[in-house]
DNA sequence: GTATGTTTGAAACGTATGTTTTGAACACAG
DNA sequence: CTGTGTTCAAAACATACGTTTCAAACATAC
């Protein structure tokens, strides 16, 4: 990352700062003074500063869905049961060793991704879910094989709690990592809480129905 | 909220704002044009953007920590059983029924406690722990009582866990329900959701625990 | 009615932001 | 060398923001 050129020193100074103070607070200045290239570099080359922030997440996303494709066709090839704690480690695993030699990358993206998320507006959440849901379908559709008894639309649910769970708990690490140092004298890593993840959601997912749902207005 | 004074007007106002678009989107030329006071009102009752967006979650929270203990009062006195069904029942119940008049008024809620919480800096996470955590701690010491076989710092991450599927989901519902809608054609309340919540929760929970938990630096 | 303290109104201030412009530096093909 | 397209650098631009100012309006008590 030292020598790379205008773009990438752009994307990585970017995608470290949107995630640590969030992409209104952080200016273009503070990126290009930081990234060592000048102002209108941004511009330039991107366009705008919400073209930034777009491709920072189509570096990420792209070949982490592809890898997560790849590892989906692996399961079917290999003949994998599907079973909730196969579809999830598979996810798991991505996503924390999908950049083994920056281990801090992984964290990074989970904050952005929560601050994506819980934008309001919803712009990105919009890009993500039509770039990018195919995936996400596939993946959801195994995890229905895995609970046959749970009906789809509630299975629908417990993936976005579970989603929510994982973002927003990998997202904001660094704060519950002091509460949890001064509550339990003990530190965390990112693979730490992954680990304590899984069996949650699983127990969350194949969790019987409640007897019944009704709708209202 | 017709003809209330200045300081409601702006309360009101910057709740749905803060909400619908995030804090620093927000600015106080919006809140007080639509609120239909002078620009200078803001610094002249509250100081300054900050103490304003502090206000609104003080006269959120305060309420409703209160109620909450109230209701775990009530719990003790009667001798209720912890079990996971019914502590987190008393919250969902409570967080959906506080303000039974403006059914609206929770999912504003959730948007801005979604946004506090992902803000990566973290002011609002500070405040809100410091200020509301004595309620919260109490509540985790009857989630304690009622799966005694979770060891107390897997807890402490489960409850994060849960945080994040409720505030995620609920702070995102509105483009949730546009993505429910056109994958099932079906439409979802808040009350809804969080009846779908509970059994997810529960079972995430009350998950047994995983063989071994390796702690690594 | 006058005086006093509080609240409002309109305007201005200083600053930070995203973006645009213009020209120099550079690489490379003819 | 000359010409051409690309990248970079410095400066300026226009705008939006939070905040401050100061006088007018208001309420309340004497």
């Amino acid at each position: 990352m030292a020598q790379a050129g205008t773009v990438d020193r752009i994307l990585d100074t970017a995608e470290v700062l949107f995630a640590q103070k969030g992409f209104a607070e952080t200016s273009l200045r503070a990126i290009t003074s930081k990234a060592g290239v000048n102002l209108a570099a941004v511009n330039y080359h991107f366009g705008s500063k919400e073209a930034l922030i777009q491709a920072v997440f189509e570096r990420f996303l792209t070949p982490f869905s592809a890898a997560l494709g790849a590892k989906l066709d692996e399961m079917e090839a290999s003949g994998t049961p599907d079973t909730p704690e196969n579809v999830l480690g598979i996810v798991s695993r991505l996503a924390l060793g999908t950049h083994p030699q920056d281990p801090q990358r992984a964290a990074t993206f989970f904050r952005l991704s929560g601050q994506a998320y819980s934008q309001p507006q919803g712009h990105l959440r919009d890009y993500l879910h039509t770039h990018y849901g195919a995936v996400f379908k596939r993946l959801q559709a195994h995890l229905q094989r895995a609970v046959p008894d749970v009906p789809p639309m509630e299975l629908f649910w417990r993936v976005q709690f579970s989603l929510g769970a994982v973002i927003f708990t990998l997202s904001g690490m660094q704060s519950l990592q002091a509460i949890s140092r001064s509550d339990f004298n003990l530190d965390v890593s990112a693979a730490d809480i992954t680990r304590r993840l899984l069996p949650f959601l699983v127990g969350g997912i194949q969790a019987p129905m409640p007897d019944q749902l009704k709708v209202e207005s």
